[in-house]
DNA sequence: CATCATTGTTGTCAACGCCTACATTCGGCT
DNA sequence: AGCCGAATGTAGGCGTTGACAACAATGATG
């Protein structure tokens, strides 16, 4: 009798949502656990469906690591471009930009080293390497716009874009890695925007 | 008979160094097929070992992991040394030991990640965060010189030689990550010499 | 209502990490 | 020399995992 369906679980035979519910579980253990824990049977076992109806999704378990990943960059961008939409003087919104990336960085820090694993450079799917490249963009809009205001130096936007950006990104890599030696985050991001601003401006 | 030695292979049963062939054929697996792709059991059947028998040398495959990062450390940290102590201009130091860090990332991005993995945050030996704060210390030396020249601006030697650290660490990753789309890593590293030197003189 | 792609289940396999018990070798001590 | 304990390697087993294949339930479409 495949009816019955007990009060507290009704779950019918078809979960309806597993793909979602597999990404937000495993997001979750990545936060707590890190990306070694990470299990696709685990996942499947917190969930309540059969250890191999995770493969239904994705096919194995770098394409939920590669899923995780892409979501990841595009909520990274999304907060990078509000913070670059602001209206205020175009250093202080340099310093906006890196500011919600560290923030990002540091409030998902087990992402963000999952979304930069050299194991996607090889083989990864174009949407992912795609979304990688959202947020350099981000910081090269800021760029051109800065260069045509006249406030910023000549030279290949790109580079330039890449320039701050590594600065960020190795800033938010030291908070990480825990060596930063007890100095406040926004006051070191504050100092970076301070330096990059120097090496940028006109 | 233990002096014996046959030419093609006379090992004995113990095997003599295991220890440091265990280190050498997992840093190349590292280098060719990435972090996930170490195991202990590999390990062992290419040496030609029992598959248990390197637990006597590494408690578990987190150990090592962990001894691994520790001599990519000690050799990282000797290259920046070495290129610190050249006797050309302050800003030319700097531009060079830069570049040293940017060419073992690149030479070592899989063994760079390793070192920064975050797994080594909690729970790290002693040895290991010791190892990963030289690199820093070459950066904060330089900067102190450079202060008592008069060369550097003032402000707290740390959180500056941390800036310059995240700047040339952010452009290690970048160029690991493939976000530099073509762009040639030496320019790179002289613009963002460039720009440090910016940020940083007096 | 029949059909069929989608989604989930069950069972299986090989590989791995880790543990325990045992074997061999080495080095120091008497 | 000879003994003995420590160090090192071996053999086997347990539980977990990723991946695969065969099968069952579901729901959409005609």
């Amino acid at each position: 009798m495949p009816l019955a369906a007990p009060v507290v679980s009704p779950r019918t035979y078809h979960h309806g949502n597993l793909r979602a519910e597999l990404l937000e579980r495993a997001e979750q253990t990545l936060a707590t656990d890190g990306v070694d824990a990470l299990s696709l049977r685990a996942l499947a076992r917190d969930i309540g469906v059969s250890h191999a109806a995770p493969a239904r999704h994705f096919r194995d378990r770098q394409a939920l690591l590669d899923a995780l990943a892409i979501d990841g960059f595009q909520r990274l961008n999304r907060a990078m471009q509000s913070a670059a939409r602001d209206d205020a003087a175009l250093r202080d919104r340099f310093e906006r930009v890196g500011a919600a990336y560290v923030e990002f960085a540091t409030t998902h820090a087990a992402l963000l080293g999952l979304m930069y694993a050299h194991k996607h450079a090889e083989g990864a799917p174009e949407e992912l390497v795609e979304a990688g490249h959202g947020s350099l963009a981000v910081a090269v809009d800021l760029v051109v716009e800065g260069q045509a205001a006249g406030q910023v130096r000549e030279g290949d936007p790109l580079r330039l874009a890449q320039l701050a950006f590594a600065t960020v990104h190795g800033l938010a890599a030291l908070a990480a890695g825990d060596l930063l030696e007890g100095a406040p985050l926004d006051e070191m991001v504050a100092l970076a925007a301070d330096g990059l601003w120097r090496a940028l401006r006109a």
